[in-house]
DNA sequence: AGCACGCCGACT
DNA sequence: GTCGGCGTGCTC
């Protein structure tokens, strides 16, 4: 007898459990399997096997699910690392590495046994449910919670199957996604032979199968049953009739349902370097080459924006196919891939696969099977693209390293693409290449230790040559003030807008704030509208006449008195896009305006049609928020406008100096990638803050050099390491208490190991403290590696924890 | 996820 | 005294 350890499907299950196996099953490490858990049979995936079970009493594997292991080893290993690390769950680690649609959920349904009318011991609420369930013969146990409630649902169940009147029962959800075939049909008879049967088809009536027989007879290519049915308008009868005599034949193919049909890629072939890229290309290909003594170098790409690092990372992956081997390349937003995959696409045709969230699940099936049989040179895709099927990886390309997107807050495992890249590039003797403007400081720091090679771009390069970056221009928006100016574009920023209008450019206004104004305040008692559920400011939406909570989607129409002293004198304060439009608009009524915030662009390709419509000029001045910064290669914009520099600098997060810098750079550097140059006017009312000024100045290595003195001033990352511990819960006290009960248990834990450098910070409340009605507390711990007080406390319920957190809201 | 166990307030 | 609410912990 053989033994498995399974990691199973169950929520905060941090072991494997060990099951025998039967000996008619054939089971392998990565294998998919169902095992008995509980009073339950769900999915688990094998992670070992041993000739001895690891506990006294176990019980057998169910069965397995397909006869090949779903994991490679590397994959279980990567799994294995990341739980460790990111203290999650070991499945839902080895979850994200599952084809589309794998998970299998259960579905409990209800059915109603003998039915007893006028039962005496039954409520009406009980009667109804009854009712309820008898009226269709099997009633989903969600359709029953909606109608009821998940509470009140599950007490109704409970009795009522407690006196035997319903039962339940579990059933598979059939997968989403499915293999797409079409069927072909095929002539069985040499021409000649089809005439007589076209005669003898007419004479019978059966008129429809000899114009099928004859249109087919035609053709000089297969043709699938759908275009001979729209062609002959016949039905379905005639086909099977045809068939059924043996004159024709049917053939189902697989089709592939392909992303990158809608997209018309033109081939193309690798430009000129420049100095800057053939250096930079060099440093790579020797250490590609010499991969004995580093089989996994790792590779800091640091290239001011329009350097053109994409065209490094093109030259770097042809390199590596050479090799036969693999890439996977990572950007930041699923919004702007187009851009990067008609990049690839047209260098590697047919060899680029994409994977995110809003393709289809069947082209995601598609894509996934193609990644694992071979096919693919490189896959594209956001984060999760790093746990696709990718055989014989032989490079990692990080787009953007600095992005936050990079980094999974919002669910475990709470991973940071960029570290798992590294381990995953490790156990492939992988290169990795990380790319970016502005660098991430810890990055940066590394880099500068020498841990990864570090490949300097200063140029920047356009169609026409090379152009020096946009000239950046500080406004001092208290000054605008004094001069009694209180619109929100500069007189300096209008000029330059109109200046640009006059030649027939293009300009773009970023603003880092969404909604037409931030929030709603009474002008005599100061009384501000808050969502009532997360306590945080409502958001006041013009058009649709609401305050909206951005946090949970509460609204209320536009307040036109004070709910708390009855004044009229309502203040709508702050910026937002629709009123940097408006004031546009105001300015310049012949402009051409797009505005592009998450408002305005949700629909799957909307925001590519728009940028489409923007860069062949169908607009003057394009509005937006975070989302224009990114990546944009838009030749015709001469301006770039910062509307206001400083919403976001003083954040409660060590990091908004960096995030800001990052921001600014970015949207500097859209300015004047084309022939004509270009400006940039940022407007703060900080206008000596370091941020700014090295912003202004284009200067990252100054930057870095001041942040690193406050990072080390305050002992932040990178000189110290962060774990956060987060409590949720309905109640505030009980957080409070909960997070207070948690400093005590880390401090004497503290004691115990003699970790003098760790530090506790809080309990705090989260600076989002209330979500969804829920409050949430925090407990920061920082030190050299203050994960390891982790592994000796088990945490109860109620908690997460977050390593290396991004962001401390 | 489900199910059992144990602890507190509201009743016969 | 017990019933039932919910919070907590376990499932090989």
């Amino acid at each position: 007898m053989k033994y498995a350890e399974v990691a199973v499907n169950s929520p905060a299950t941090h072991r494997t459990y060990c099951y025998a196996i039967p000996e008619h099953l054939k089971v392998k490490p990565g294998q998919a399997v169902w095992v008995p858990f509980g009073s339950r049979t769900i999915q688990g995936i094998v992670v070992e096997l041993n000739e001895q079970p690891s506990v006294e009493t176990v019980k057998e594997l169910s069965g397995v699910t397909g006869l090949l292991p779903l994991l490679t080893p590397a994959q279980l290993e990567l799994a294995r690392w990341m739980s460790k690390r990111y203290f999650s769950p070991l499945f839902e680690c080895l979850a994200l590495m599952f084809p589309p649609n794998f998970q299998h959920r259960f579905t409990t349904y209800l059915q109603t046994t003998r039915i007893q009318p006028g039962q005496p011991s039954l409520t009406p609420e009980e009667k109804n449910a009854l009712a309820f369930i008898n009226g269709g013969n099997k009633v989903s146990l969600h359709a029953l919670e909606k109608k009821f409630g998940t509470h009140r649902a599950s007490q109704l169940i409970a009795s009522l199957l407690q006196d035997g009147l319903v039962t339940k029962t579990c059933e598979l959800k059939p997968p989403r996604a499915k293999p797409k075939s079409c069927t072909y049909l095929k002539l069985e008879r040499e021409s000649n032979e089809i005439d007589a049967e076209i005669n003898k088809l007419n004479k019978s009536r059966a008129f429809k199968q000899a114009e099928l027989l004859s249109f087919l007879d035609k053709q000089d290519r297969s043709i699938s049953i759908k275009e001979a049915q729209k062609c002959v308008n016949c039905s379905p009868k005639s086909i099977r009739s045809l068939e059924q005599r043996g004159l024709i034949s049917m053939e189902s193919i697989n089709v592939r349902r392909d992303p990158l049909a809608r997209l018309t890629i033109a081939h193309a072939t690798p430009p000129p370097l420049t100095p800057s890229q053939e250096i930079a290309c060099k440093s790579i290909e020797e250490k590609l080459q010499n991969g004995r003594n580093d089989p996994s170098p790792i590779f800091l790409l640091f290239g001011v924006t329009g350097s053109g690092k994409t065209e490094l990372y093109l030259q770097a992956l042809s390199r590596i196919v050479s090799l036969g081997k693999r890439g996977i390349c990572l950007i930041p937003e699923i919004a702007l891939t187009t851009q990067m995959v008609e990049r690839f696409a047209s260098r590697f045709p047919g060899r680029v696969a994409i994977l995110h969230s809003k393709l289809s699940p069947g082209e995601q099936l598609d894509e996934w099977q193609r990644i694992q049989e071979g096919r693919c040179d490189v896959v594209i895709g956001p984060r999760s693209a790093l746990f696709s099927p990718q055989p014989n990886l032989g490079l990692i390309i990080i787009d953007e390293e600095h992005e936050w997107t990079y980094k999974q807050e919002d669910k475990s495992p709470r991973y940071h693409s960029r570290d798992v890249a590294l381990k995953l590039a490790e156990l492939h003797g992988a290169a990795v290449i990380l790319g970016s403007a502005t660098p991430d400081i810890d990055s940066f720091h590394r880099a500068q230790q020498g841990k990864y090679h570090l490949l300097t771009m200063k140029e920047r390069i356009t169609s026409r040559g090379y152009s020096p970056l946009p000239q950046v221009s500080i406004v001092d928006l208290k000054e605008e003030l004094k001069r009694g100016n209180t619109n929100l574009l500069s007189d300096s920023l209008a000029s330059a807008i109109r200046e640009a209008l006059e030649r027939e450019e293009q300009v773009i206004l970023f603003l880092n704030r969404r909604g037409a104004t931030t929030f709603v305040q009474c002008r005599r008692c100061h009384f501000v509208f808050r969502c009532p559920r997360c306590s945080i400011a409502l958001t006041c939406h013009a058009v649709e006449g609401k305050l909206f909570c951005h946090r949970c989607n509460y609204s209320i129409p536009v307040p036109s008195a004070c709910p708390r002293c009855s004044s009229t004198n309502l203040n709508f304060l702050g910026v937002g896009t629709q009123r940097v439009e408006e004031e546009v608009k105001c300015l310049f009524p012949e402009a051409r305006i797009l505005r592009w915030d998450k408002d305005t662009v949700t629909r799957r390709y909307a925001q590519e049609e728009l940028l489409r419509d923007f860069r062949e000029h169908k607009a003057d001045i394009l509005i937006g928020t975070q989302m224009i910064a990114k990546g944009l290669d838009l030749p015709q914009v001469t301006v770039a406008g910062i509307i206001m520099a400083d919403t976001g600098l003083n954040f409660p997060d060590f990091r908004a100096g960096e995030r800001t810098f990052q921001l600014l750079c970015q949207v500097a550097g859209r300015a004047g990638r084309g022939p004509r140059g270009g400006k940039a006017i940022i407007q703060t009312y900080a206008p000596e803050n370091y941020v700014i000024q090295f912003a202004a100045k284009h200067d990252y290595p100054g930057f870095y050099q001041q942040e690193m003195n406050y990072r080390q001033q305050y002992n932040y990352p990178p000189f110290s390491h962060l774990v956060r511990l987060i409590y949720t819960h309905s109640s505030n006290s009980r957080c409070q208490l909960a997070a207070e009960r948690m400093r005590q248990m880390v401090l004497k834990e503290k004691g115990s190991q003699a970790m003098n450098d760790l530090g506790l910070i809080g309990p705090l409340p989260a600076f989002n403290a209330r979500v969804r009605g829920k409050y949430r507390w925090q407990l920061l711990l920082r030190g050299d590696d203050p994960s390891r007080i982790l592994q000796k406390l088990t945490l109860p319920q109620g908690w997460t924890i977050d390593v290396d957190p991004i962001g401390l809201s």
